[in-house]
RNA sequence: CGGGGCGUAGCUCAGCCUGGUAGAGCGCCACGUUUGGGACGUGGAAGCCGCAGGUUCAAAUCCUGUCGCCCCGACCA
């Protein structure tokens, strides 16, 4: 057992930040809600990025960047929007520093306009969009940004909920109603093919409750994942915004019929909250678990020797090893790389940057265990010298601890590949079933109350209302996550009102 | 922003009530013995006791303010 980290049983909340810290992820800056994410965890990123990265150029999407700071006044452009976001917003008033005369600093210069530091760019692309388009032959813009926001929340928790947070904003703008739906909902798939492919988290797609939905957003679509206790994570949104924001910034357009006509403009986007869902939704009492295609080193090799001859011994095994998995070219690259503290790393896939760490720290055999394992690394290879002497080596799983004797000349790439696939299908299948178990029904309010009681979605039937929605939160802490479209069909009688007619919803509680 | 808890070495915390030389375990460094799942011994480095005021001969300790963190709410991706 860990002795650094809290079981989850014991206390969920503590699990969460100790496997973050035990994994090195993040830890907390000197400001308010801030967190600083360590290489392992923005490696993490940057896997993500890269993935999604591909799938939005695959749409047709491309990337641009947008301005930090945006003039106050264009919040207010969007009645909605403001009222969303106005409170959570950090202002900039003031330009410069001078010296105060008691040693410190003191802001100088105040802005005749203060501006805001984005929570969200529709506006200031909004702004953009309304230069950049003329014609219905300017359309559709397809752009996504990478970028940090900042919201001023309140409360605030590592990856789930941070003041400052990284994310990718898709703003697009499009000629008719019809496209901008189709293209809101595309991404919406790009999003669950994401999380369950990449990530292997399984998500639920539907629908945003008007209470729920985007400031801003004539509809707001989601995907939905379950936590480890049954708490609901949004993962993703995307949202149509009507002509809304086109109304509000004169994004305008000369149609085919030579009328002028506002554009029809989405935005989508996912944050590095995905790293504290990936946590969430795999991770175990030992640590950090990750999924093979988000891990930044698929396998850690662990030599074990007493003697000098027996590490040159192990050190030619293991060189073979990597040659093997890696190639010769990678394996003389390898060692002309910097390594920090005795860690030497190869690329077992330069395309996505995962590799293959080989520690020779001075540190005993068992520390090592412990720490590539509280790290989530898929496998683990122990080389010692009875490994040499029989050329068979113990592969040891991350995901279900399992252990497997592999003859040395079967470490192939085409073999650790297949290992990595088979776990991450595991992975998904796992919290899939997860998930499932921990869905129920509800035929009556009392049902509602005592299986949100118990943890994890409910479905059933409901006529979405703020009103009763926020009774509810208020009696359960449970709110409607989605109507999902896998139930849009069928409608039956409203769990709160009694009445007939009500569609098929989601409610949890949620982060 | 309301309620609760807490800021003392890198980490976890004791000391505070009753003011008077700054402590432990883990981690870190050196050396030795070790090394197939978190080793042991010896020696060592390490702290403006969160920050700012106040009371006092004297403050980690008492008082005021402030900042931050964690948990529970409200707000939210």
């Amino acid at each position: 057992m860990a002795k650094n980290i809290k079981t989850r049983a014991e206390d969920y909340s503590q699990w969460y930040l100790d496997v973050i810290k035990a994994a090195q992820l993040a830890d907390y800056a000197p400001v308010r809600g801030c967190m600083v994410i360590r290489p392992d965890g923005f490696a993490l990123w940057e896997a993500i990025q890269r993935d999604l990265d591909q799938r939005f150029k695959d749409t047709g999407h491309v990337n641009a960047y947008f301005p930090l700071l945006i003039p106050q006044s264009f919040l207010a452009k969007e009645a909605q929007h403001v009222e969303g976001f106005a409170m959570e917003c950090a202002i900039v008033t003031h330009h410069r520093l001078e010296k105060d005369g008691k040693g410190g600093l003191k802001p100088a210069g105040e802005l005749e306009e203060p501006f805001i530091i984005r929570p969200t760019s529709e506006t200031v692309i909004g702004h953009m969009y309304a230069q950049w388009v003329q014609s219905y032959r300017d359309l559709p813009v397809l752009i996504n940004q990478w970028c940090n926001v900042m919201r001023w929340e309140l409360r605030t928790r590592l990856f789930l909920r941070t003041a400052e947070f990284l994310w990718q904003e898709g703003h697009t703008a499009h000629e008719t109603q019809a496209e901008a739906q189709e293209e809101t909902l595309r991404m919406l798939d790009v999003y669950a093919d994401f999380a369950e492919e990449f990530l292997a988290i399984p998500v639920v797609k539907g629908r945003k409750t008007e209470s729920e939905k985007f400031p801003g957003a004539d509809v707001t679509y989601c995907i939905e994942a379950m936590m480890q206790d049954g708490k609901a994570l949004q993962a993703g949104t995307s949202h149509n915004l009507g002509q809304n924001f086109a109304k509000a910034f004169d994004i305008k357009f000369l149609g085919r019929q030579n009328v002028i006509e506002h554009a029809w403009t989405t935005s989508w986007g996912v944050s590095t909250r995905l790293i504290g869902a990936l946590i969430m939704a795999h991770s175990d009492d030992d640590g950090l678990v990750l999924p093979p295609r988000v891990a930044p080193n698929v396998m850690a090799i662990i030599p074990i020797f007493k003697t000098d001859d027996e590490r040159a011994k192990v050190a030619a095994f293991i060189d073979k090893a990597v040659a093997a998995l890696c190639g010769e070219d990678e394996l003389a690259a390898g060692r002309k790389r910097m390594s920090a503290g005795g860690v030497t790393r190869y690329f077992f896939d330069r395309a996505s940057q995962q590799s293959i760490v080989v520690d020779w720290r001075d540190n005993r055999p068992g520390d090592k265990q412990f720490h590539w394992e509280q790290r989530g690394v898929p496998f683990r290879m122990e080389v010692g010298p009875r490994d040499v002497d029989s050329g068979n080596v113990v592969v040891k799983r991350r995901f279900d601890r399992s252990k497997e004797t592999v003859e040395a000349s079967k470490l192939t790439p085409k073999h650790l590949r297949t290992e990595l696939e088979a776990v991450q299908a595991l992975m998904l299948e796992k919290a899939r079933k997860f998930r499932d178990e921990n869905t129920r029904g509800a035929s009556s309010y009392d049902e509602l109350k005592a299986n949100v009681a118990n943890g994890g979605f409910v479905r059933c039937f409901f006529h979405p209302d703020r009103e009763a929605e926020a009774k509810i939160k208020d009696e359960t802490k449970a709110t409607v996550r989605c109507l999902p479209f896998d139930a849009q069909s069928k409608t039956g009688k409203c769990v709160y009102s009694g009445k007939e007619g009500a569609p098929e919803v989601i409610f949890a509680v949620a982060y």
